[in-house]
DNA sequence: GGTCAGCACTCACTAGAGTGGAGTGCCAGC
DNA sequence: GCTGGCACTCCACTCTAGTGAGTGCTGACC
């Protein structure tokens, strides 16, 4: 199903930015026809495509100056074309329509969400699962920072004679654990005391704004539990600054690129959770929704492209969807698929913290 | 470096299984250098080979007959010999000396068990990326299973005037949370009556164990609560009877194999955390340390060999640690890896659930 | 001036022939 | 039973056309 203008008839012109009409023409069937079939588009190819209505003379010369400013490249001399990574831009910003998904694919959202129940991790998990099924790509789903989050409730459970498990459940539904360890031997009744002392001194803060001290009982045992409590709140505060990441659909990958190479290095990239955290909000932070090739700056992911939705609860920013996928994906159903998803998940997330 | 018969010179004599010794030797040595290689392994390459101190001719009339005895494979006339899955079954079960890591890999895992500590799920997570690090394998992790872990703590905290989260924690340390809606408003004194119930009701039974109904109170819209906890509870029960599973380093295996419909099938099995964690068990249960090409039954792992080892906390099952890699993987130090890593998570698991 | 048919040219891809070499199986002799 | 020798096989590589999809250019046409 070529990405045709279709979706553009029905309102506002089409906007070709500074390109001719015609060459806009071209270089969307070009485009298109590369996405779909991953072959050199030569001239012929393109003259029956919509907009274009020359001779396969005329779409040469036009093609030569596409390429000449930048937006189509030859792999060789009599070779057809394929779009360089400024062609993918120009088709994102000005051609590509604003895409929807098929029936198929409404179905599968709606049916997921109806059915989404259960612990928020599992749901970020599944939905990265979701993403990658619409849309054949990589699916990377951030969870939202607890940074933020209150406290509502802490709790020390006791699991050995010196052992005890320190539970936070925050304003969001997010629950962080820490286990401590004690020098002495604490009983039940001490830890419950504790436990007390301890939401006094966090409840309604977050874990990130917890002071390193709190009063003091008088009662010496008491008051190490409670500094050893403190200390777990303040370090879960800091680890878990860092958001969660869902990978789904990671062998999408090897069907998109046929080197092993590229394959491989993806891969390893994927595998290191803080780079491709602070890769998706690199790109937010640029104000894209997508990246292509490298205009994101990581060298091992210059054949891909990126697109980027941040998921918003209440207008509050809460987690990112992004799907990875070669430069030459199928760009009007990654976003369409992404926005709907993402939509979604944010109602849901906003449902779940009410 | 070659594995040689020197780690078996020091005491009992080195199994052959119903294999002539010298058959056993260049079998041996065939597999050795095939691993190293990946290519076919001719005559010539293994005369030099401890153990094998006769001619290329003889070499030659050996190896025709561990191809039909069915050890070794030629990919065509001319060719050197490859093992086949009987071949590196012998080898692993009568020729591979035990194994062990360079004094690297030992500093790696030393380093990486002092300095392990917080969440169990983080240092399995971690523990996947070490087992990968060290054996250049797809590395497997499968948490404890939380079936038979008593409750040590029910809670019910509030975050909304209808909904609630159950907290729950086991005593192995573990924490399972569930959402629970009303439908009218719960406030918090009767969101902690009803907890007390529950942790009478469930206090010190798994989470597979706590029967449907609870002691009514008389008070309608607390057995409410504690109905929908009691629900909360055994639906915890049945979702998360699957472990969890960690994979680590599946990029590992773009590098293995040089076909990207292999990498492809591999990944997409990796995907599917219930079916690795099956085959893990599987394994395992048919009494297999080490699961060769087709042994393990899953098709598109047929180039795939597993090695399994289970991590037990006090003698008791506690995980599982795989590791897959293509069926000429360095088995000996697959094995060691496995077993060393195993070992101190077991320990490691054991101190902390004590 | 833009468009178009025609033409010469380029170059990846394929098929076929030839060659070198690594490897085999077999056999006669020790 | 082991060995050196020998004929044979067949992959991997190179080289050589031949093919065809595609290009750029040009001169004529509207």
């Amino acid at each position: 199903m070529p990405i045709t203008d279709d979706s553009r008839t029905d309102g506002h012109p089409p906007d070709h930015g500074d390109l001719d009409v015609r060459k806009a023409a071209i270089l969307n069937a070009v485009v298109t026809e590369y996405i779909a079939s991953a072959q050199p588009v030569g001239s012929q190819h393109v003259v029956d495509a919509p907009g274009v209505s020359v001779s396969s003379a005329t779409v040469r010369s036009d093609m030569a100056a596409l390429e000449r400013e930048g937006f189509l490249a030859q792999p060789h001399t009599s070779a057809g074309r394929i779009p360089t990574d400024k062609g993918y831009r120009f088709f994102v910003d000005h051609l590509a329509g604003p895409g929807s998904l098929d029936p198929v694919g409404r179905h599968q959202v709606r049916q997921f969400f109806d059915h989404a129940h259960g612990e928020i991790e599992l749901m970020l998990e599944r939905t990265s699962g979701l993403l990658a099924d619409l849309t054949d790509c990589t699916a990377m789903v951030v969870g939202p920072s607890h940074e933020s989050a209150a406290i509502r409730s802490v709790q020390l459970v006791g699991l050995g004679p010196r052992l005890a498990l320190l539970v936070v459940v925050l304003a969001d539904g997010a629950v962080q654990k820490q286990s401590i360890e004690f020098d002495v031997d604490v009983d039940d009744a001490r830890l419950s005391d504790a436990a007390g002392r301890l939401a006094a001194h966090s409840l309604g803060w977050p874990l990130t704004q917890v002071t390193a001290r709190a009063a003091r009982t008088g009662d010496t045992a008491t008051d190490a539990v409670v500094a050893a409590g403190v200390a777990g709140l303040r370090s879960l505060g800091q680890e878990h600054g860092a958001e969660q990441l869902f990978v789904g659909g990671s062998s999408r990958m090897a069907v998109a690129f046929d080197a092993v190479e590229t394959v491989r290095s993806v891969l390893t990239i994927l595998e290191q959770q803080l780079v491709v955290v602070t890769l998706l909000r690199d790109i937010i932070d640029t104000g894209l929704s997508v990246a292509i090739g490298t205009e994101h700056g990581v060298e091992p992911l210059a054949s891909c492209a990126i697109v980027v939705m941040p998921v918003s609860v209440d207008g509050v920013g809460a987690g990112t969807i992004g799907l990875l996928g070669p430069t030459r994906m199928n760009y009007p159903l990654a976003l369409a698929a992404a926005r709907v998803v993402g939509d979604r998940l944010g109602q849901r997330l906003s449902e779940a913290g009410r």
